[in-house]
DNA sequence: TAGCCAATTAGCCTAGTGTCTAATTTGATA
DNA sequence: TATCAAATTAGACACTAGGCTAATTGGCTA
């Protein structure tokens, strides 16, 4: 099977490959550099230096991996989009824990790879991410993909279908609500919406009952949960 | 340039296209039958047939519009997954509100193309999408990306350094924690760890320090926020 | 026009919360 | 061995929260 790809005035995607491992390093060189438009310009053994050379480089991509000697893969990846935010970095690993998985994704990684991935997937996926596209590896989306809150709520999107189970709050109790999640306590719900404690409680009260929670730690829990509001 | 991929023993992708214009429906056919490996089996103009269709043939994956009229392709891609849960859904649309991306995923979409995207790089999405990888468009893969909680404190991962600002919560205290963002009083925290509400307000009172914040709402949405717990 | 609902306020009462000081036990570390 | 941190318990105190009843206002609808 020859799949013809029309790339012509694309530029060369610049790669560093942090990675402890001598022989997966040299492996994933040797891919890479087979394939058109990618361009492995570095490579380092642990996190430090492979730091030094990416403040230096500015890469478009770097691969990273997750079990590294001394500061590991999830603080240097966030080390990198601190000294350089406009790379992109691409997890390779071997581990598929949920928080791992997670963790990479909020570190500011753009990608999560298991390194069983064929080489070809790989290119295509640092060709993509270096637009800013984002991947996970089959063997843990599901992992990443729960995480989204289900749109229970979100008037804007559905058609008017639906919006059973949970009656709809009013303008008032989800600003309240909002509040409420930030941690605010009554009184100061209530300075900040201008009205009396009284008032407050009483829309805090009618959103406990409309969301069938008992208080407002589990408002807050479920609000997040279900993206009544936005964290 | 030329790819070589070799899969010969690759079965084929079940596809099917829910999408109300027409043009861009035969243009998607068009398109992905010239790939090989993918098989668009249906096409629908709407939810609801194509809905039909799908709990028939069981598909593999599912190219979904956002736009359509009647149910919409969140809700469509909801039901989707209740009557063919092993059917992936690629939304493709021209939207770029990060409500809709969110919403999409949380409905249990596993990938999020623009329409503009390639059709080399769509059928590569379609395949892997197939296999369970989760795949956002360049465009706006930040959205969803920002979601994921910021790591400060997974002890599991980080190797010892850094760890600065927040102190560590103790095993104790991570697991009160938990039953805090369950919503658990004090008396019921104190029950269920068989301790006395003495110890169970001491704990709390420690991680409200340690967490830098003054109540337990609060106190939960740091931690949900930061995945300090799983949700 | 009458009725309903959202929003507002009030008072009251019980139970729960958060802070403080203080003390004991246990296991690990220097 | 001496020391330290974590876990445990207690009493007390000032608030806060949540539930209840009750009343007023304004806007929308049958």
């Amino acid at each position: 099977m020859v799949q013809q790809t029309v790339r012509t005035t694309q530029k060369d995607v610049r790669v560093i490959i942090v990675e402890d491992y001598k022989l997966t390093r040299v492996g994933l060189r040797y891919a890479l550099n087979e394939i058109e438009n990618i361009n492995v310009i570095a490579e380092a053994q642990n996190a430090e230096t492979g730091l030094e050379i990416i403040k230096k480089e500015q890469p478009d991509v770097v691969l990273m991996d997750l079990g590294l000697p001394g500061i590991n893969g999830l603080e240097a990846t966030s080390k990198v989009k601190e000294i350089s935010p406009n790379t992109k970095v691409i997890i390779l690993t071997s581990h598929d824990r949920e928080e791992e998985v997670v963790a990479s994704l909020g570190s500011g990684a753009s990608a999560y790879c298991l390194k069983d991935i064929d080489p070809n997937t790989l290119s295509n996926v640092i060709k993509n991410v270096a637009k800013g596209a984002c991947w996970i590896d089959s063997n843990v989306a599901h992992l990443a993909l729960k995480l989204f809150p289900k749109p229970e709520n979100t008037e804007i999107l559905n058609s008017g279908h639906s919006m059973d189970v949970k009656a709809k709050l009013t303008e008032r109790e989800s600003e309240v609500l909002k509040l409420l999640v930030q941690g605010k306590s009554n009184t100061e719900i209530a300075q900040e919406l201008i009205v009396s404690v009284h008032t407050a409680k009483a829309h805090v009260c009618s959103i406990l009952q409309k969301l069938c929670v008992d208080d407002r730690v589990q408002a807050a829990v479920k609000a997040i949960k279900e993206g009544l509001v936005s964290v």
